[in-house]
DNA sequence: TTTCTGACTTTTTTAGTTACAAAGTCAAAA
DNA sequence: TTTTGACTTTGTAACTAAAAAAGTCAGAAA
């Protein structure tokens, strides 16, 4: 048969999965399940797929690459460094609401998985911050800013905004995260972008 | 007897406790072994404590407000804002090295623990909240730095420190968090410092 | 030949169970 | 008033068995 059909099989298997594990969680759902929702038999899941982390991988890849997209994509469009970062922010704030039971914490405690993801989170950071450079340097083209370590300040603010979500929700992974304390974060990431760009402004 | 006695006895207890809460862990330190080193049997502990709650509860207390004397006294000190924040950093420095066994936070497990625990987190950061306001104002009335909002800045710069720990040291609580990582914390802590200081300059 | 499946085996979770350790009590001594 | 040894109660870690989920494979279907 062709390619493909393969991959389209493979592109139906992740988005049934990615939709299970995006409401109920990697751990709350089984191959059967998702087969049956597929309609198909769990066996042909792993005609396409070795085991359930490669799956619950290929989801979580899929959804980081639709995440940078559009990260790259808000980006660009705007016209100032603040605006971009200003966009970033609402992209992550998305991006965290919709996918905050996929377990990409919880994924952690798998010791199989603590390697790909451990690797997985630090390439993602650093694609980020790679963007936040971008940004940053295009400001400082343009006049709009002033820095002599685009690169280091942007690891420094994309560490400071992750830092601040998990400062202002101190919960325990199992609980959940409350829409007013998603918004909540996003004011704040707002307020401490500002006095990055503030500080840049010289 | 004396009252003093009795707040003696009470203060050697829970240094005892303290000294071991903070080796091995509240949850890992039974109250026979707090009688022990003090030489005294494990009932005399409960006629100055209800239960070993309030014994983790008064030791929580005691290291907490050590900490925050000495955080005052550095403050006050320092002859500028920049340096008055750079002394909180290493203030806290310390303190995060020194307690980071005494399950300050595997406490929230503990159904009873938590509303004490969360009012407490609160309180603590609201006192360094108002710490960091003051040297904020006083930089203020200084000319060194300029804001409207001193309060909100503080909210936010505590917040953002707190979170870059939480965002480097991403492990579980169990595990040991290695000299190196603290460091690479306080480097991280105080370039964000100046990010806040050049933005307050205007 | 590639894709798919039912029936199968193996592994992991979970829900009890028990045994031991630690928490907590109390009558009586100092 | 303070302290304690001997006691009861409570919580936890280590087993176990049963159930559920993961994962395999020979052979059917396309």
């Amino acid at each position: 048969m062709l390619t493909e059909n393969r991959d389209e099989m493979r592109e139906r298997i992740i988005d049934a999965a990615l939709k299970r594990f995006t409401y109920y969680g990697a751990s709350k759902t089984t191959m059967s399940e998702i087969a049956e929702d597929l309609h198909c038999s769990k066996a042909s899941l792993y005609y396409y797929f070795p085991d359930k982390q490669a799956l619950h991988i290929a989801a979580l890849e899929k959804a980081g690459e639709t995440y940078f997209l559009d990260l790259r994509e808000k980006a660009n469009a705007a016209a100032t460094a603040r605006q971009a970062l200003m966009e970033l922010i609402a992209v992550r704030h998305e991006f965290a609401r919709r996918f905050c039971r996929l377990e990409l914490f919880k994924v952690l405690k798998d010791r199989q998985l603590v390697r790909f993801a451990h690797e997985a989170f630090e390439n993602a950071r650093e694609r980020e911050i790679k963007l936040i450079t971008d940004i940053i340097e295009k400001g400082a083209a343009r006049g709009e800013l002033v820095t002599a370590e685009p690169e280091k300040v942007a690891a420094l603010y994309m560490h400071a905004m992750i830092g601040l979500r998990l400062s202002l929700v101190n919960k325990d992974i199992s609980e959940e995260i409350s829409d007013a304390e998603f918004e909540r974060v996003r004011e704040w990431q707002v307020q401490l972008a500002d006095i990055f760009i503030n500080s840049l402004k010289k």
